[in-house]
RNA sequence: GCCCGAGUGGUGGAAUUGGUAGACACACGGGACUUAAAAUCCCGAGGAGCGUGAGUUCCGUGCGGGUUCGAGUCCCGCCUCGGGCACCA
């Protein structure tokens, strides 16, 4: 899943590791990191319990990575901070007594082992397989307690099989207006038949039963609808569709993208262009507001929840429709102002718009047609780019605005997008920032309809000329319309803009002419990919038509091939393949590919049951693992705030419509790891050359350590650069913990250290350990690791200064630093003399008697200025406390002279004396 | 331009509801051990001033105001950096 995806094919694949510093290890790490990793892979120690197994009793825990793309260039440091996260919760959570899932798997299709395959003719499976190969060695070593049982691969034969059927429940439902939500096209195809048998599901959805009274009506009428008809109307409603629509097109990438994908291709120096083609689409925009609405349901950052807010783009407003002079044709908008019609002066078109050619009068034609194949040229970088100077042509025909039959000129301009709205606007230049440049621009008339202040008195209107920009917050409307005039539209002089919109929408609908209206920024999700290394379509095409494949048909592979080139037009690689093409019955394989991210939308499910070969997941593991409300804690990197987040919440909002999962959600909570920069602070990269190899810091450090000081930099969410020299101060902090217990004798061997003794916790090292247990608890509970890891070190320096080292109080600190650095606090509890791994050991806790102090520091202030720190007793009350501090030599001084006005009391902490 | 987030020692970062600013580390300096070094252990340390000294005074959380007995924390106005969106009507 990641999107630096088009790196590292031309590396070598070995790992080398630089001459570690030929110096005493502090610990015997090169031994007991191996030796554990064997040992919790041997006894199965992580093994998830599913429903009906031993373990599965306990309350669960669902702890999720975002799962890596097998790149070429292995593992980066990045990776280990947001695994290492979830890997200490998860096993702080197998010791509170949690059944604790925790997966890991491979996001294994993608661009790069297929550009790697045109170049070499290497098979993308055996680049992909060495890869992951690659991976998994490097995440094995840094011991994370993953169930390596449910490993899954997005491109396993039998993993594409579920993804090719969740895209057939998609492509086989309808999104119903009434219910607002997914639901069986055969329901829509039974009520529009001429014989419907299952009009008991249906009668009542007034949708349904509408479209069935409109088929019945036509069929009465003797307009019976052919097959043909009954076909197209279905496929209309389809949440899998095939469009005409302009796309983005890479032509040195031979393949289209989504529009979320654009940036990360065009930043790495692809060309993306907008180009009409017929590719599959899903209709992620019906759920534009149930992912709007549904934020609320999660325990997300704001700024992600923003992210995703900004993304989907919703807002409110009204469509209008505008008639043309000596037209039958009709202009609809769509705009969020319509309190300010009266000061609609002109309208704009999209150059793709369709009525454009028809509107054009005879004199402009040659300029009108001029300008639009300008700006079919245009690439959107382009017209972006040139935003600042805004360019439009006049149509030469006029339309009619509906508040006061005024006519108005209606323009093309490419500042008017066709994707948005209706592609067409009414332009209010005293009141929208665009328009008003453009009306400057072209000297069109500005009439000011909103004022920030009614001025009492006269109540002069100022004239549009004046402005010299424009005011687009909301106000009071004015001459709305001019004084003195009348029209059939209300009034709305004077009114709050909020109250001018709803007066005057509620007349739009009264008339006719337009109605209250929500519009989203999202757009459907183009579908398809012209790749070679994805999951097929489980479609073919017969007749010009699409069908869907059985499921007994599924999965269906990609054929073998040695030629993965694109073929530049557009027509992906699997056309080549006309054996596989081709079917006996005359019928075609649809040759598209899915996207990579198909494969990521359901992955946490998959883990849930991976072995299932009758269902994408068992129903009883999904409510197990899912209930109440879904992944308990999802970590991952940021980049995937308006890509996966969005289409995974999308697919899984489909599944749940069509009940195969119980939530509306499947990731209740969220984190987004920080990026690790390089030691310079600046992003990791091959060309700065301040890229840093986990590989390279186990050999020295240790994966402890690396995982320590990961953890240690500071918040996780925080984007932090790296230091090496950081590592090695948790490297001496394990060293020093392990130094408690243990000590190395003449050969070289490790031993348990003679201080270490049987006698209980002394009453003065009590709070120091009971603190910590506090500490690091709270500090786990509200993911902070970098403090949790100080009061292990602050426990630590506890504990050093002592002669005698209690066995029970080293015990603890082993099994709070379990999470942290466990193949340490493995091999500390064996060699204290425990035969089990303590990874199911009762997590410490404290005790309140040992954390209650009977002498506290009191601080005095005067004037809010520190002036003693005194001994107090702890229970002292306020007067008692007061007296205290006024008595003191060390306040005395600053008294002096003085009256006290006012003294305040802070019980347990301070007194501040107020003094004149 | 709009929407978020963040500015604390030489560095990474700590600081419940406003209540001792700088925990814990890194780097640095000093000491112990060592023939020496490495490793380890101990000690020191926000800045400025005064004092031989134990100490002591002032200043200090991006800048300017404000609220409060008391502000890193709350309010208003700026500046800088980071992220997202970017002609979305």
């Amino acid at each position: 899943m990641d999107k630096d995806t088009g790196t590292g094919y031309d590396s070598t694949m070995d790992v080398s590791t630089p001459q570690s510093p030929k110096v005493r290890k502090q610990f015997p790490f090169p031994e007991i990191e191996p030796k554990w990793q064997q040992y919790w892979e041997r006894e199965a120690t992580f093994r998830a319990a599913n429903p009906g197994e031993p373990g599965s009793d306990k309350p669960k825990y669902y702890a999720l990575d975002m799962f890596p793309y097998p790149s070429g260039a292995g593992l980066h440091v990045g990776h280990p901070e947001g695994y290492t996260a979830t890997d200490i919760l998860c096993r702080y959570h197998r010791m509170r007594g949690f059944n604790v899932l925790h997966p890991m798997g491979w996001d294994s299709f993608g661009l790069p082992a297929e550009q790697y395959a045109v170049k070499t003719g290497q098979h993308p499976r055996v680049t992909t397989e060495r890869n992951i190969a690659t991976f998994r060695r490097q995440i094995k070593a840094l011991g994370f307690s993953y169930d390596w049982d449910r490993e899954v691969a997005t491109t396993d034969p039998e993993y594409v099989r579920w993804t090719q059927w969740i895209f057939l429940q998609i492509y086989n439902s309808y999104f119903d207006p009434v219910a607002k939500q997914a639901m069986p096209i055969a329901l829509l195809e039974d009520a529009i038949s001429k014989n419907p048998t299952r009009k008991a599901e249906w009668v009542d959805n007034p949708f349904l039963a509408g479209a069935h009274l409109a088929f019945r009506e036509a069929r009465k009428a003797g307009e019976t609808p052919t097959d043909e008809e009954l076909r197209a109307y279905l496929d209309e409603h389809r949440l899998a569709f095939v469009a005409e629509a302009p796309v983005n097109w890479s032509p040195d990438l031979g393949t289209v993208l989504a529009n979320e994908e654009v940036e990360e291709w065009t930043a790495k120096g692809h060309t993306v262009v907008r180009k009409p083609m017929r590719q599959w689409m899903l209709r992620i925009t019906d759920y534009a507001q149930r992912l709007l609405d549904d934020l609320e349901l999660l325990d997300w950052s704001e700024s992600l929840k923003d992210m995703q807010r900004n993304w989907i783009g919703r807002s409110e407003g009204a469509e209008v429709r505008f008639a043309l002079k000596d037209s039958e044709h009709e202009i609809e908008v769509f705009t969020t102002r319509p309190d300010t019609l009266f000061g609609a002066t002109y309208m704009v078109l999209a150059p793709e718009h369709e009525l454009v050619g028809e509107i054009t009068t005879g004199e402009q034609r040659l300029a009108v047609e001029d300008y639009v194949r300008k700006a079919s040229t245009k690439s959107d970088l382009d017209r972006t780019d040139l935003a600042k100077d805004k360019t439009g042509v006049f149509t030469g025909a006029y339309a009619l605005n509906p508040v006061n039959g005024e006519e108005i000129p209606v323009w093309i301009a490419d500042y008017v997008l066709t994707g948005y709205g209706t592609g067409a606007i009414m332009a209010v230049p005293a009141h929208d920032e665009r328009d008003f440049e453009f009306a400057k621009k072209y000297q069109l008339p500005i009439n000011i309809v909103v004022l920030k202040e009614i001025e009492p008195g006269d109540g002069a209107i100022p004239t549009g000329e004046m402005m010299d920009t424009a005011w687009i917050a909301e106000g009071f409307a004015v001459a709305s319309p001019p004084d003195g005039l009348r029209y059939e539209a209300p009034d709305i002089n004077g009114l709050k803009t909020p109250e001018a919109k709803a007066k005057i929408t509620a007349w739009l609908e009264e008339k006719g002419l337009g109605a209250a209206h929500v519009n989203f920024k999202l757009r459907d999700w183009l579908f398809s990919r012209q790749r070679y290394w994805g999951e097929p379509f489980p479609i073919v095409w017969r007749d010009g038509q699409h069908e869907a494949l059985p499921e007994s048909e599924l999965p269906v592979l990609p054929p073998e091939m040695d030629d993965f080139k694109p073929a530049g037009d557009g027509s992906p690689p699997l056309a080549k393949a006309r054996d596989w093409v081709d079917l006996p019955d005359g019928a075609t394989r649809e040759t598209n590919t899915m996207p990579q991210w198909a494969g990521s939308c359901w992955y946490y499910l998959r883990y849930l049951d991976p072995k299932n070969a009758e269902r994408f997941c068992d129903p009883e593991a999904e409510r197990y693992w899912m209930q109440p409300h879904g992944i308990d804690l999802y970590v991952g990197g940021v980049e995937h705030a308006v890509l996966h987040l969005l289409y995974a919440r999308f697919w899984h909002k489909v599944l749940f419509d069509l009940g195969h999962v119980s939530t509306p959600e499947p990731f209740h909570r969220l984190v987004n790891q920080g990026l690790i920069l390089g030691e310079d602070s600046q992003k990791m990269s091959k060309s700065r050359g301040n890229v840093v190899n986990p590989d390279d810091v186990i050999a020295d450090y240790g994966a402890d350590a690396l995982r320590c000081f990961e953890m240690f930099m500071g918040p996780l969410e925080q984007v932090k650069p790296w230091s090496m020299s950081g590592v090695e101060g948790l490297y001496r902090f394990l060293g020093r913990v392990w130094r408690l217990a243990m000590q190395e004798n003449q050969e070289g061997e490790w031993t348990l250290a003679p201080a270490v003794t049987n006698e209980p916790v002394p009453d003065h090292l009590q709070p120091a350990l009971h603190g910590a247990i506090k500490g690091v608890t709270e500090k786990l509970d509200s993911m902070s690791f970098n403090t949790a890891i100080s009061d292990l070190m602050v426990l630590t320096n506890a504990l050093t200064k002592e002669e005698q080292r209690p066995r029970a109080a080293l015990e603890t600190l082993t099994l709070l630093l379990a999470p942290f650095a466990p193949h340490l606090a493995e091999e500390l509890w064996s060699r204290l003399g425990h035969a089990q791994s303590l990874a199911y050991e009762p997590w410490p806790a404290f005790d309140e008697k040992w954390l209650a102090v009977d002498e506290v520091e009191l601080v005095v202030q005067v004037n809010g200025k520190v002036r003693a720190k005194l001994k107090a007793p702890a229970e002292a009350d306020q007067s008692a406390l007061e007296t205290l501090a006024r008595e003191s030599d060390q306040v005395a001084s600053w008294l002096d002279g003085k009256t006290v006005v006012k003294t305040i009391v802070v019980p347990g902490k301070l007194v501040n004396l107020v003094v004149k």
